[in-house]
RNA sequence: GGCGCGUUGGUCAAGUGGUUAAGACACCGCCCUUUCACGGCGGCUUCACGGGUUCGAAUCCCGUACGCGUCACCA
């Protein structure tokens, strides 16, 4: 045992990475890094009908994308391997053993009807509550004996003791205080050979050295069992950190866990939607824990010096799609044009290659315009083709503009632009602002039925100018004749 | 149902007996402006409820309500 701080990610290998887990393994990422420890990558996959193929790999990529690095695990290895549990069944069975020498765990021979139980508990079935009967707690070891030469099948229980309490203290919630009388005597290795995840979680925890334990708050009931275990093993108990969850709004007002119905809930989806990893790990940091300051955007560095226990709330929070665009906006805004157009060129389609090396300038213009990837594709869809916009369009109050008005403005606006001789933002600029001014046509009054015409719509990246230099000449002047067209009706 | 946990504005949240109850997102308005965006300014809305304790309570205690979790050979 060292004073080392030791923390540990321990999913079971499903395919997936929700947001919740995600900020689960962040914290204990940030802790143990706060304070130059270890963070250590467990795979907790002792049921073996969850077993989804490829699950640890995936696992493994998405903890790389979010920048959150285990210095141990099933692929880096490690002094406290193997750092997959179906491959330390013999440590387990070990243990377990030991625990029915000691008197607290017994075999037990009835028949599995868990399964019945749990579906009978999810109907409502007040009758089930209750758990265990315990009916092979006290058997004579004659009968065991027996059964074990049988060749029973039989699970092993921790036998809870039958009065008294159990208080642990918890870094978030303080102390908490549980009876052993609402403690079953749970299974701690199944039929198969496998443990269960009270019982592994105790046993990898305190061999692998672990000092302090993130996980959410649905464990804080079992949490005593898992302290009773310690005890009769004769170890100390970790420091216990319970995270509350990351709960969803639902359409009627209301909040519940954060599910697939409210949205995106995996870190790959997440990217797949144009959110930046970082930017995805810097939101879901200050979803329940706070750096008691006002910055909001943080490296993955400054994360793990800022990040203190003391910062974290005890309260469920709900998962804000809004501040998190919010987030990637800001991330997007501190890119280079460069980097931008790299990393949103596959959002862009048919479009960025077409554009060629003038998508850097698009993107350019995108960059603030947009705050998640994903955004882009209805933004520039009018390059490739012009939108049959109506007419009303032409429409625009403040600059005082109607389709009649347009009718008049455009032929102006065709005549100025063929003036230009090259055909690049300087270049066109250089003949547009003293064109418009000689016309004697307000600017924004200029503009407004030359970017209608351009685009088929109100919004666009950039304004006239970049407009017609991303379009080239040619589609420039033809859009600008058929809006010319359309007008005069 | 038993047990456990939680409750500051629409959302994230600071706050640890005395504050005009920070800040951010969203929303609304204004300014700037070649639309939008960016930027600037301003506004809106909060201590779940009821009792205590105290000179004084968002902060401490007790109830109530509501929400969540758990009671699996799942994690």
């Amino acid at each position: 045992m060292s004073n080392r701080v030791r923390t540990r990610f321990a999913p079971s290998p499903t395919g997936y990475m929700h947001i919740g887990n995600l900020r689960t393994a962040l914290y204990g990422y940030l802790f143990s890094k706060s304070q130059n420890g270890d963070f250590l990558l467990r795979i907790e996959d002792t049921d073996q009908k969850r077993y989804v193929a490829d699950a640890v790999e995936f696992i493994q990529n998405t903890l790389k994308a979010a920048n959150i690095i285990p210095n141990e695990g099933p692929d880096i290895g490690g002094d406290c391997g193997p750092y997959i549990q179906s491959q330390r069944l013999d440590i387990y069975k070990k243990y377990a053993e030991e625990l029915i020498e000691k008197g607290h765990a017994y075999r037990c021979f009835c028949n599995d009807c868990s399964e019945e139980q749990h579906a009978a508990q999810e109907a409502g079935d007040a009758k089930s509550f209750g758990g265990y009967n315990r009916a092979c707690r006290d058997l004579e070891q004659s009968v065991i004996d027996r059964y074990l030469a049988e060749g029973r099948p039989y699970v092993i229980r921790q036998k809870m003791p039958l009065t008294g309490e159990v208080t642990f203290h918890d870094v978030v919630h303080g102390n908490i205080t549980i009876a052993c009388d609402t403690l079953e005597d749970q299974v701690i290795l199944k039929r198969d050979g496998m443990p269960t995840y009270n019982f592994a979680n105790v046993i990898d925890d305190h061999l692998m050295d672990i000092s302090h334990i993130f996980r959410g708050t649905e464990f804080i009931t079992s949490t005593p069992k898992h302290v009773l275990l310690y005890q009769f093993l004769g170890w100390e108990p970790p420091v216990f950190i319970h995270l509350p969850p990351v709960m969803g709004k639902n359409e009627d007002g209301s909040i519940s866990k954060l599910s697939k119905r409210h949205g995106a809930t995996g870190f790959s989806q997440l990217v797949d939607m144009g959110y930046l990893p970082e930017a995805i790990t810097n939101y879901v940091a200050l979803l329940g824990w706070s750096p008691k300051s006002e910055q909001e955007i943080f490296t993955m560095d400054e994360l793990i010096e800022r990040f203190s226990l003391e910062g974290l709330s005890k309260s469920p929070a709900v998962f804000d799609y809004n501040k998190l665009d919010w987030v990637n906006g800001e991330y997007f805004k501190s890119m280079s044009d460069e980097d931008f157009a790299k990393k949103s060129s596959a959002f862009g389609g048919i479009i960025a290659e077409s554009l060629g090396d003038k998508w850097t300038y698009l993107a350019s213009l995108l960059k603030t315009r947009v705050s998640r990837f994903n955004e882009i594709p209805e933004q520039i869809g009018f390059f490739k083709d012009l939108p049959d916009y109506d007419i009303d369009l032409f429409n625009n109050k403040r600059n005082k503009v109607t389709p009649e008005k347009a009718a008049e403005i455009l032929p102006v606006v065709i005549e100025v632009l063929e003036k230009v001789e090259t055909w690049t933002p300087e270049g066109i600029d250089e003949v547009l602002q003293p064109g418009v001014a000689e016309s004697g046509i307000k600017m924004g009054t200029f503009m407004w039925p030359a970017r209608i015409a351009l685009s088929g719509q109100k919004v666009t990246p950039g304004g006239v100018t970049e407009l017609l230099y991303l379009l080239g000449r040619e589609e420039s002047m033809k859009r600008l004749n058929l809006g010319l067209t359309k007008v005069q009706g």
